[in-house]
DNA sequence: GTCTATACGGCGATAGAC
DNA sequence: GTCTATCGCCGTATAGAC
């Protein structure tokens, strides 16, 4: 199940470049544009070709989610790592990048029916999610991650999830209130960790009234 | 756009069980299930008869989602009109009930690249939240939504949004942090709204120390 | 290992017979 | 109102050329 028949050699220079492609497509036309022979067209190949180095459908997405995620995990790595002081401000940043989430939506949708991209998702959250709560960790190390009892578990979720949500929304034109609770999200994190400041204890989420340590 | 073609009597018998077995259809195959020979196994009869109703498979889509919305509309109605004093859990309990939430994703998913869905669903968005906002400001008329500067939009997105969010994320298999997430709300509904006794003054998320009024 | 050509059954949609 | 016939596109399997 973690592994799709892959026919082609992994280093294929066909491959990435039909892999490109697929990204184009879905952002184009959604994921369910992607056929072997639309696909065809754009890499100015044949439909045969295409099916040699993906047999079904299902092995092209899953090749397509599991490159996206790793390059995705890699620059949350990094992001992390550079700016280690402020995990909070990084894991609502990355999670509103458009590059991350104009595809993420797209494979969401995908995994709703779809068991092998479903499988993907598990794995890639999971390890995205490990990371998150190690920087987490290290940055609340031995204090209450918040003045009053959000889990740090809690937090990331909201923190990860509410752009994940607008994203989501966006994708089928609704609009309404993301401004204000985005608006919400980033005055907390200005009282948590100031843009030009070292971090402060975190206050709840947005409240900014400073409390005696 | 507002209007699909639609060229049975829109009382008859066979459309409305044919839009029966269009929601049955989604709930256990998905909406790429649901195709015009499936409904018709489905449904005893054939493919011609589902497509003299639903001239397209847009056409069937819509009139499902429709029906459906307008179902949920006031059923959200009049659970605001007997526990006036309750808003902000009815919001929540209505966000969270399963049978609003999974055709619910299916729409959603749906209206990722469907124009036509994407229409009926900022449609029916928009008499939901115009419903709720109502609500709200009649139960926090004149006074601050919560002791810190959460705006009642952002309040009820994040009230009717995460519950929205956990469905997605279950439905590609995720439950991670959602069991934290769903306690802290229920604290903050519990200090805002007790469950046997009069409203108070709402506090800010998760914080439940009182703060003179 | 790479790539092409071809065939098959299922699909949405249309036109039109009864 | 109901149903059949038909068309073009789809995923996929296979056989084989280089």
């Amino acid at each position: 199940m973690a592994s799709p028949r892959r026919v082609g050699a992994a280093t294929s220079k066909t491959r990435d470049f039909l892999l490109d492609c697929v990204e184009k497509l879905m952002l184009e036309t959604g994921y369910a544009g992607v056929t072997y022979r639309a696909l065809a067209a754009k890499a100015d190949g044949t439909p045969g070709l295409v099916q040699y180095y993906f047999p079904t459908l299902d092995d092209l997405f899953v090749a397509a989610i599991r490159r996206r995620s790793q390059q995705n995990l890699q620059r949350l790595a990094e992001a992390l790592d550079t700016r280690s002081d402020q995990p909070l401000r990084v894991l609502w940043e990355y999670s509103r990048e458009e590059s991350t989430s104009a595809l993420t939506t797209e494979f969401l949708a995908l995994g709703n029916h779809r068991k092998s991209i479903r499988s993907e998702i598990a794995e890639v959250t999971g390890q995205v999610r490990r990371l998150q709560l190690a920087a987490l960790d290290r940055r609340f190390a031995g204090r209450k991650v918040d003045s009053v009892d959000l889990s740090p578990e809690a937090l990331l979720y909201l923190l990860t999830g509410i752009p994940k949500l607008i994203r989501l929304e966006e994708g089928v034109g609704l609009a309404t209130a993301h401004g204000e609770v985005i608006e919400a999200f980033e005055k907390y994190l200005e009282a948590t960790e100031p843009s030009n400041g070292s971090p402060e204890r975190p206050k709840s989420l947005a409240q900014r009234k400073k409390k005696p340590a």
